[in-house]
DNA sequence: GTTACACTGTCGCCAATTTGACAATCTTTA
DNA sequence: TAAAGATTGTCAAATTGGCGACAGTGTAAC
């Protein structure tokens, strides 16, 4: 990864990109690569947190694990997202586990480096307040667009934020496909395997998705968008 | 409401009491007072923002209407707790509708006044990146401990939630009662009043709670938060 | 006080979902 | 390439939960 893939990195944050380039560069200057081969785990919940991240390459799994021991999966993260800055901004313990789904090419910024940053030049807090306002939006908009729907509902929403990603709003999008095993689709929404699979081949069915091995494909955004009303 | 007990509300949050006392009367010289009727509305989700409040008095009820046109209950916010910062700190409308419950008493921080206060005292950013961070956990454990969770232990996670409150941690514990009605209960956790109803008596003959009209007191908490595990 | 309204308790029926089981298919690993 | 493991497709039986209905009880308003 050469320097100005990296910056293209910053570039791609709706917040660090308001940086002044020289800081941005300041930033790059203290970051560091790390890659991480399939199944690896980055943190787990509860450690303490040595900065925030920025994919390059890869997909990483934030979960945690619930009281029955059953894996829950809040989404999956890709190239361009940033993540990770909670901690960094609070200095508490990380809030989910993340593993490398595939080889993932991972830049950090370290916490030191960032909360000195900020010392140095507070007229940058207002960006990230911003930030952890907006992060603050997207998590309640998952939690009361959740309520009240049906089975099908849930599952249709909850496959359009894992295309869309959790994450900040006004990303490009890329491809419409999901890889995910339908028992997994199950575990987010709280249903059984065998109910995720009838209703996804109901929705292949209407041609509103595509179902394959460990695949779903989104084809008709607009029918599935609707189902989320219901 | 005199001005100790003004500052009392003050003293009462986690980061405003970080505030030197000179700053928090400057506040308090600019706040204003508001009062409820009852089922009066304080905003309306969308609305854009004129500062953050407080309950002196009474009880606020935050909601939003799903796609259903069925009001989905987020909580009940009570004596003490401040609330509305998110779109005072980044501008942006409310997320959710507030409504008062019985007549109610606030106080509001005008956006402008605090957002000049931080403007001209750069070093209180770092108490407020906390107080959004610590929003942000308290809604990801929402997320987290409600996935995965049968009827019954849903039922128990919002009733603690309830009497804990969905704010900020930290706070004594007041009371152990929720004024509220089964059928409010039900739709909180997207259920029937009927299950609903049938479930608490069944708490109630186990003595973990005691089931009154409009009322629900928890008499064993641990046992209770023992059943968020299934 | 009494009338209207809101809330609770409890049916029974019916639809939706879970669960366990098993076979078929796809992918990965040795 | 073959074997092992993961994932999907499908059934039937058992369970859960939603919904309508209606009576009983508590609260508030006039």
């Amino acid at each position: 990864m050469d320097i100005s893939e990296i910056e293209h990195l910053f570039k791609h944050n709706n917040w660090l990109d308001q940086l002044p380039l020289h800081v941005i560069q300041g930033l790059i200057a203290v970051s560091k690569l790390k890659v991480l081969n399939k199944g690896q785990i980055l943190y787990a919940k509860g450690d303490s947190a040595d900065g925030m991240y920025c994919i390059s390459k890869g997909k990483i799994r934030v979960s945690n694990v619930n009281s029955q021991g059953k894996e829950m999966v809040l989404t999956w993260l890709e190239n361009g997202i940033w993540f990770g800055e909670i901690s960094m901004f609070d200095n508490l313990p990380r809030t989910h586990d993340a593993h490398a789904d595939e080889k993932s090419h991972l830049l950090i910024v370290p916490k030191l480096a960032f909360q000195k940053l900020l010392q140095d030049n507070p007229h940058f807090y207002p960006y990230f307040m911003r930030m952890l306002c907006q992060r603050i939006r997207v998590t309640f908009n998952l939690i009361d667009e959740t309520g009240g729907l049906s089975l099908l509902g849930q599952l249709a929403r909850r496959l359009i934020l894992l295309v869309n990603g959790l994450h900040n709003a006004g990303q490009h999008q890329k491809t419409k496909q999901i890889g995910i095993s339908q028992e997994s689709l199950a575990h987010m929404i709280n249903s059984s395997r065998q109910t995720v699979n009838k209703l996804l081949n109901q929705l292949g069915q209407k041609n509103i998705i595509k179902v394959d091995y460990g695949m779903i494909e989104i084809i008709n955004m607009q029918e599935l968008e609707a189902l989320c009303e219901i």
